[in-house]
DNA sequence: CTAACATTCCCCCTTAAGGGGGTAGTGCAT
DNA sequence: ATGCACTACCCCCTTAAGGGGGAATGTTAG
């Protein structure tokens, strides 16, 4: 039985982890937190599991400040870093930080179930895949509606502005936000920026 | 008689101005617009004012745009852009692409009347007034807020960060878009990003 | 001294945003 | 042909955001 935690500020990615990970016996999926903080006081309080499955970009602390906190307290700790846009500059920070392995949520289960044994396993290994084509991860559609958005419009000037329905916009807005991994609009926009799918 | 319109998209500025304009009864504000779009087509359907005054920062159309398409009907209408923070760079390119002027909109009443009434009686005055030292528009305490922003933080999250009660972060974020003339959290990363005042 | 500004916090209110589903058609891959 | 991404659209729901005020500090530059 390898024990795990898993921190993700997305409630849909971090539950379905859980389930899916609790559904392969060989896992127990011991506590889901919402932020890295969290994720500690609980290491702190009941002890570290075999491996920490965290993702990378959340509000506050972020994977790397959180690999950062939890080796001043258990230096063997092994994390394995999720990102939902998986970038090859993060992956080679993430081994240089101490990471365990720097995957994509988008992996199959296969691979990261193989990946969090090989973890648990062996205290060497870094476990990663393949990665993003950088830019356009975000569909044409999507970046119509970011554009606007960062242009300060919001759904129904959107919507009238590309000649679809609010709820459309809705959706883009919704893909687009899992895409980067962020929780709000704002956010989003700054992430765009940070990735050069906005310019400045 | 002086007769004008009014464009921007925020409601507290522009009826703002209206009000203090038509105080003095040398004005006589005919229309207040939310948009570009909205003044062109009242203007084509009720003939151009002596003066248009109009923000330079709009969701859509901006300033610049409504001007060149202003002046394709109205080759002598006279624009004077209001910016929320002037850039020296900015009105230069509004006297070159043949506003009437680019003044900031906390000019004091008495500049921006004795503007309007050149502007209305020499067809070649451009108007302008003094500008922001460009970085650091923004109040340390609505940097920090600002930059939480970005990082998908909201009110509650930045509150409980800095310690301060949630209306308070309501306070500076409205101060913030305020300087930033815009009207949401995720235009302003926008703008904050194109003036430097967040780096990617 | 007194504006101006920043800061803190409170109230009201309406509307927009975001979470979490679902259906369905296209077109492009394996 | 079966899947997958993209697109468009719909429903439910709760919570957050933003508009528009106000009041009270404290600091600082005229």
């Amino acid at each position: 039985m390898i024990t795990t935690i898993i921190v993700d500020d997305h409630p849909m990615v971090r539950d379905g982890l859980a389930v899916m990970l609790s559904a392969r016996r060989i896992f127990d999926v011991v506590q889901v937190c919402g932020d890295a903080e969290e994720a500690i006081a609980y290491i702190r309080k009941n002890g570290c599991p075999d491996v920490v499955l965290s993702d990378v970009r959340m509000p506050g602390m972020d994977g790397f400040a959180m690999i950062a906190k939890l080796h001043r307290f258990y230096p063997d700790a092994r994390v394995l870093l999720l990102a939902g846009m998986p970038l090859r500059e993060e992956s080679e920070r993430a081994k240089a930080d101490g990471a365990a392995g720097y995957m994509s949520k988008s992996a199959d289960m296969d691979r990261l179930s193989q990946a969090i044994q090989e973890i648990a396993e062996d205290p060497a290994f870094f476990a990663e895949d393949s990665f993003m084509p950088s830019p356009s991860i975000l569909s044409p559609r999507e970046l119509d509606v970011l554009k606007l958005l960062a242009n300060g419009f919001q759904r129904e000037g959107i919507a009238a502005k590309l000649g679809i329905s609010p709820e459309t916009v809705k959706s883009r807005i919704k893909t687009l936000m899992l895409k980067l991994d962020v929780s709000n609009a704002a956010q989003a926009v700054s992430r765009a920026y940070e990735l050069g799918i906005l310019r400045a």
